[in-house]
RNA sequence: GUGGGCGUAGCUCAGCUGGUAGAGCGCCGGUCUGUGGCACCGGAUGUCGCGGGUUCAAAUCCCGUCGCCCACCCCA
């Protein structure tokens, strides 16, 4: 039994092979450029950390603490968890580096993969990837949360991903939200029996969460419950009036969303969410907001910080099912060689090209000619730099374009001039 | 954690009411030993997810188990 027994991915994660890396390098490459032009730098934080810093930065009671997390003991018998999310290390790192004492603020983003044990399914697996960004210290001004959103919608339009939309709230902060939590659990209490029992059970666990309820059948009554926009205290009020000012300057169009709540304990006053299509159930690709009170909470410095992270899985899923698939990699040129006699000058040949820059498919094993230019074919080359006795003897090289079957002499120096052009 | 669907060649799948397995694509070779894409011919690969049961006989029926997918919960 046991030798026979196929190894595979464990539950939740995958390999992700060529070409689809391809468009995952391009995604990659693409928010390193966009972010670096808003002034972020990169950031690398552990992979894991001790499991307290989740644990009080998403909150104790959230399903992606208490049920969620890798977790285990480390020799020192200490509890450490694999991340399932950056922001959380990304305020400890500015802690631990002391850098409230650079310019503020300071603009970071991340990329890379996080863990969560949930049932998996389409968009979602357990060990997933983000790409987020994080805005810390200095000022709470709107223009920050409006600039942060434009750079993420920038990024998105890079891509070429189409139907993103954005959906805008505020939660209001340590002052106006609970008195309006208690207001909704009110009211929410009135109307107990005509909600499911998911609904009923969140009355008390978290009444926020009634609000994103997908069920057809409470959609009448969710539509009466009091709105947050209405209970804000003075100072958030104005503060999401500005986000909202900020973004119309900006030229970002966004859908406020009364009912959009954020599931992690550190967001207050801004929540945003950005949706787009083919993502089957999980329509989120990316969710952010404001969370001015978590350095603090681990331990620094009051400091303000406003973040998003976007599901790079699910870019990625978007982007493909609206066609943004790359082509598969292809080769430029195929040295087709035949006789041991051709083959110094074939390493030769290949050395050159691709010290050029282009991408260069030199056969191991002499083939027939007929089956090299077959093979030339089917990894999708551009060219064909047949090699047989007559060019080498001759230095008179020979470049096939497979496309239109074309081909033309060339002396070594004349090719590389040839294919730079 | 809960619910539903599905597990047959590398991939997509067929295989009716049981008689120990097939197609297409792909791959390899040949027609074609200095000219690919087309066509034709040929070839390799499966413990029919795994275990047990019923039966003379199981891919097919029954039970169990594992895995994958989708959805709920929750989240990016």
């Amino acid at each position: 039994m046991a030798t026979n027994t196929k190894f595979q991915a464990i539950r939740g994660t995958r390999d992700l092979l060529p070409p689809e890396t391809a468009l995952w390098n391009r995604v990659e490459q693409t928010a390193h450029a966009v972010f670096s032009t808003y002034g972020f730098g990169e950031i690398r934080v552990p992979i894991f950390e001790q499991t307290d810093l989740f644990a009080r930065s998403i909150g104790f009671d959230t399903d992606v603490v208490s049920k969620e997390m890798y977790s285990f003991a480390d020799r020192d018998e200490t509890s450490v968890s694999l991340r399932p999310e950056a922001t959380a290390s990304v305020c400890r790192a500015y802690i631990e580096h002391g850098m409230h004492a650079l310019p503020a603020p300071v603009k970071l983003y991340y990329l890379g993969p996080m863990f969560r044990r949930e049932r998996p399914q389409k968009g979602r697996y357990r060990q997933f990837y983000q790409i987020g960004a994080e805005v810390l210290g200095g000022s709470d001004a709107p223009a920050i949360d409006a600039e942060v959103i434009e750079m993420v919608m920038a990024f998105f339009a890079k891509l070429g991903l189409e139907g993103a939309k954005l959906d805008l709230n505020s939660i209001g902060c340590r002052d106006c939200r609970p008195k309006y939590v208690e207001l909704l659990r009110a009211e929410l209490s009135k109307v107990k029996e005509k909600l499911g029992p998911d609904s009923q059970r969140r009355i008390e666990t978290n009444p926020l969460r009634v609000l994103d309820s997908k069920l057809e059948s409470e959609q009448g009554i969710i539509a009466t419950l009091p709105r947050i926009a209405a209970h804000l205290c003075d100072p958030c009020a104005a503060h999401y009036t500005a986000v909202k000012h900020n973004l119309v300057l900006r030229g970002v169009a966004y859908h406020e969303n009364w009912r959009l709540v954020r599931g992690l304990d550190y967001y207050m006053r801004t929540t945003f969410e950005i949706i787009a299509p083919g993502l089957g159930s999980q329509n989120a690709v990316c969710g952010g907001g404001r969370y001015d009170g978590l350095v603090e909470l681990l331990g620094g410095h009051p400091t303000k910080g406003i973040g998003f992270a976007i599901g790079e899985d699910r870019l990625i899923l978007s982007l493909q099912e609206s066609g943004k698939a790359p082509a598969a990699h292809g080769r430029d040129v195929y040295i087709a060689w035949m006789g041991e006699k051709t083959y110094p000058t074939a390493v030769r040949a290949a050395r050159a090209l691709r010290g050029a820059g282009f991408a260069v498919e030199l056969p191991a094993v002499e083939q027939k000619f007929g089956k090299a230019l077959g093979h030339a074919d089917k990894l999708g080359a551009r060219y064909a730099l047949i090699l047989g006795e007559d060019e080498v003897a001759s230095g008179q090289w020979t470049l096939k374009t497979l496309a239109d079957g074309t081909q033309a002499k060339f002396t070594e120096a004349e090719l590389l001039q040839y294919l730079r052009r």
